[in-house]
DNA sequence: TGCTCAAACTAGCGGCGTAAGTTTTCATCC
DNA sequence: GGATGAAAACTTACGCCGCTAGTTTGAGCA
């Protein structure tokens, strides 16, 4: 088949099968001929939209990430926006964990990913926090979001009680796979609340009242 | 060359091997011929000894989580004893980050990752923290843990200016891969200060003065 | 009308994980 | 001490992989 009337491929048509792949089967299973089968098409016709696999890929995670919600940082103070932003990050990246490995190796050229740390960023300087201070405090909430996303603490564990004989604490351990979702939910909720409850004692200790009140939102 | 007089290969000799090439050239890098190629062999040859090449990754992390030490369980009291684990491990992934994604699935069928588990748990059990809390806490500060392992957050920035142009509070930036080490370690002692914090102030609200004092230590 | 580009194709390279079967050595048991 | 069976290396090969090269033909423009 030489060049047909209408374009079978497009760059977005790629990317939101190959999301669905990667949801379906994992991220190992995604290959280039199989996404092209997927899309009705030889493999390599993938390479007249993208230059390699990685590209596509990075392309895939980018629309994972341009799907997180950063607007609460002009809304609300630094501390419910931290709060608001890592919840619907940690959604994003749940909503399609097979990514998460690939999308967490950093933001890269992402251009949704950059946006985001500019955002965040932006917000905790505007609050008044220093710099370097924004800086530890993004990483540190990237850190724990995409740990909490990257595989579930819960799935984890196998089911099969006899793997946890030899582990006096762990006699329950193969239940915890049957309740993945509200351990992992659960265990997130309390960690970024411990998380956020820290970086506000840290405010007052020493950020609060050290700043002219423009300073603050 | 059919059985040799002295095997050349051994499980532990082929598991560090693989680290050591893991550690030099990233996950992907490694293959089973190229793996078989630094032992002096050929590529099936592996298979005398492990079943699938994911047995021997399986492997690797594990003797990655056994540098883990998780003594301090026994000798602080739950929060310290959180705090000096969590470096600890930190510092046994950071050591060899190419393998976390891999290592973070959880904890599989891997002994020394059950062991862990096993310790943590029963240390936070025995403090005094219902079992359900206990179960959430240990999977928070392993999802911290891991993703500040997983991908450093400062090399994740490219060094290259002009790509943050369009984003007015990331114009330093750039900067941040130069300074990968301290960024990675000033974020993860930060963050992890505030989540202790956080779960200490809900230990006094929740749990301390509700047990007999025998049950914490 | 003719030129150039775009988007599909086919063929094929080198590498991958690993299954199958072969050869030789070592350890064990009558 | 000779037979036996397992162990540990080997060779060969299969089907998949990412990707390159070169081809074909429709689309859009001069």
């Amino acid at each position: 088949m030489p060049r047909p009337r209408q374009a079978l491929l497009s760059r977005e048509r790629i990317v939101t099968t190959a999301l669905a792949l990667i949801d379906a089967d994992g991220l190992a299973a995604l290959s280039t001929r199989r996404l092209a089968a997927a899309l009705g098409v030889q493999g390599p016709s993938l390479y007249n939209h993208f230059a390699t696999k990685d590209e596509i890929l990075d392309a895939v995670a980018d629309s994972v990430t341009a799907t997180v919600d950063v607007s609460a940082f002009g809304r609300y103070d630094w501390c419910e926006a931290l709060r608001r932003w890592a919840v619907s990050y940690r959604a994003a990246l749940a909503a399609h964990p097979n990514i998460v490995p690939y999308l967490a190796q950093g933001p890269g050229r992402r251009p949704a990913a950059l946006a985001m740390a500019d955002a965040v960023y932006g917000g905790l300087v505007r609050a008044g926090w220093p710099p370097a201070r924004a800086t530890h405090i993004g990483a540190a909430l990237r850190y724990y979001v995409a740990g909490s996303a990257l595989g579930s603490f819960a799935r984890g564990f196998v089911e099969d009680p006899a793997l946890y004989a030899a582990h006096p604490h762990l006699s329950q351990a193969h239940r915890l796979a049957g309740h993945q979702r509200s351990v992992d939910e659960g265990a997130f909720v309390l960690g970024l609340d411990a998380l956020l409850h820290g970086l506000a004692a840290e405010y007052e200790r020493t950020v609060a009242g050290l700043e002219p009140a423009t300073a603050r939102e």
